[in-house]
DNA sequence: GTGCAACGTTTCAAATCGAAACCAGTTGCT
DNA sequence: AGCAACTGGTTTCGATTTGAAACGTTGCAC
């Protein structure tokens, strides 16, 4: 029971409530999106996000502090300030994107999707964000597992790793649900 | 002007607020995060997020709504609700990864991560979410860039399509702003 | 029936959000 | 220099959202 206590306690100690701390908010993503798109102004974004002044005051002040973006002042203009994505603010690409197409995919409004992400090289549409195993395959729900640290690599005799048994050492957490609700 | 306008007021018309209706809201996240962790009564989320009992009353009610959970009585105790991820809840999955490894990567403390999330063939950690190229490979945002609707795959002649004449055609849109930065 | 567990709803205070007004530094114009 | 306009805020205040705690309802166990 302890035991059980323990595995819960660990299930919010993961990298997602830091994430959220920042991204969580209301705006934090549309502003992201905004900024990759090329904004760089207040101005710019309050009129085309139509967001409230303070708010995105806030918002904004927090990206920076969080290292998302980066605030500098502008050399031709001193009145204007660029706000401008950092590597950090890049790295959430791929979370933002996953995001937008999951709006696409389920969105009841169609959406023109207008521009669209290419590949630089050959100007295609990129293709849907993935996990992906440590040698490349595209994983979907129903190929992930969840186990513990230490069972990591273990169990690789070839037994499918999916029986009762598993779940009784606690070896296996969620695959079981996994597989049930699969099958809906 | 109109020209500038008409391609700002398209920024918004994407697949990002659709998503953000619902996971936009403070712990959507984390209890889909929970959810696929294998939890699915009601006592267990507000137990274990530690989330007020009326905001979670609300927030799995909009999941359901929006069709991420769906909510079914238990067979063998009828107090008991089973709340339980859907195909659509199961397809945020990339974007909850994501961000959690971005959370990761970035987050202050050192988090545990346990459980781990392991690809069920060999039972090795998953890599990182990544963007893919239609042919699959493995794209970062040096390597996107945004292109009008009109204009995807056009431009295969080989010239590297990162000239100020994109910009001046309004061909490209951001990727000026993402090589400078990416400088940086 | 009595007691208790599971899942909500209601109530009310605190925090957050949003629209509008206000403010300070900078620029452009004359 | 003088003044209007622009830019990026801050302040103020009403509306919404959140959270803690109490209360309700249904179902199980004895």
């Amino acid at each position: 029971m302890g035991e059980v206590r323990e595995s819960l306690r660990e299930l919010i100690d993961c990298g997602l409530p830091q994430a959220l701390e920042v991204m969580g908010e209301r705006w934090s993503f549309m502003i992201l999106r905004a900024s990759f798109n090329g904004l760089k102004h207040f101005e710019e974004f309050l009129t085309e996000l139509g967001i409230a002044r303070n708010i995105l005051s806030n918002r904004l002040a927090k990206l920076v502090e969080h290292g998302i973006l980066k605030r500098e002042p502008c050399e031709d203009d001193r009145r204007k300030i660029e706000y401008r994505l950092t590597e950090k603010g890049f790295d959430l690409l791929p979370a933002m994107v996953a995001l937008r197409q999951w709006g696409q995919k389920y969105g009841s409004e169609l959406v023109s999707e207008d521009p669209v992400l290419v590949d630089e090289r050959d100007r295609l549409p990129v293709g849907p964000v993935s996990m992906l195993s440590h040698d490349g395959r595209i994983l979907d729900h129903t190929g992930l597992n969840l186990v513990k640290r230490d069972d990591v690599g273990k169990r690789a005799d070839g037994t499918l790793a999916t029986t009762a048994r598993d779940l009784e050492t606690g070896d296996i957490i969620a695959l079981d649900d996994v597989r049930k609700a699969a099958a809906n």
